[in-house]
DNA sequence: CTAGTTCTTGACAAAAATACTCGGAAAATA
DNA sequence: TATTTTCCGAGTATTTTTGTCAAGAACTAG
């Protein structure tokens, strides 16, 4: 799972949506401006969103996009993946398929393999919603100890 | 928590010295090999982790890097933070140092905070020594539900 | 219908990060 | 001394990220 400033502000704009204001449609150019991203950028990512059908978008004046479902629906997994691209190399795997190490299958697959699941677990346990509540402090917790 | 081929490469490389063939000391080609990393790119690596103290490396004939401590006191974190650079950006920050958002402390703050805690733990807990054995798949962990 | 607003789309470009390479110096061994 | 190997700093090429720009399409208000 790839984390750049797209996926941060993805987050940023939908959490921004998710605020609903006064306005039914939200207008590209008021997100960019509260949350401080390029305008012209944000577009690019609002349309993969839409895209993807986690918000709607309508033209003309008084348009703007909107939400396509509440808040706690919208996982924020979800949202990094549609912006970031889902994430499929498992790391130790180079272009040509196999695992870069000699002896075909790495080492180190099953870690970065667990840990892609690690991070995918936790962000697809927080909605949008908890962003907006804060109820997203202290939820990390120590990974399994292995059962001998 | 920043994660690259420089890191995958770092702990590649550490679980080869961690297996510990015949050879005392063993070559940066040799790992090199083995694991099909560029050597030169290699030795920048472990000059790193050695001089973070994780590896010692000799000079000369029959040279070449050993780990430091036993496989099991050696954890994936210290790894990646030593060869990637401790990730101290908060993802939310800017260079001028505040969050980005015009509100001053942003909404989305606490989730990469959380995050990062969060893979921290994971690979924290996780030794070069589970790796070799394989003591790593299955250990994710869904994240603490909110308290209401 | 017309003007203005806003999304839609794709191509392009600057900047930053990543993934290396290279040349030589220092140490150890024999 | 000659060889082997790590050490070290600097430099370079490639890729990814982070945008910009311009033209077009859809929609609404008046």
């Amino acid at each position: 799972m790839k984390l750049t400033t797209k996926g941060r502000y993805a987050v940023l704009a939908l959490t921004d949506l998710a605020l609903e204001r006064d306005e039914d449609f939200v207008k590209i150019s008021h997100i960019a401006m509260r949350q401080n991203i390029s305008s012209t950028y944000l577009e690019q990512i609002l349309l993969k969103l839409k895209r993807a059908g986690l918000v709607v978008g309508v033209r003309g004046p008084n348009g703007g996009y909107k939400l396509a479902s509440k808040p706690e629906k919208i996982m924020i997994a979800d949202i990094i993946n549609i912006v970031e691209g889902k994430m499929e190399a498992k790391g130790c795997v180079s272009k040509s398929g196999s695992c870069t190490g000699v002896s075909g299958r790495c080492m180190t697959h099953d870690l970065w393999d667990e840990l892609s699941r690690h991070i995918e677990l936790f962000l697809g346990q927080i909605s949008l919603r908890d962003i907006i509540k804060g109820n997203v402090l202290g939820r990390s917790s120590p990974p399994r100890a292995y059962d001998y």
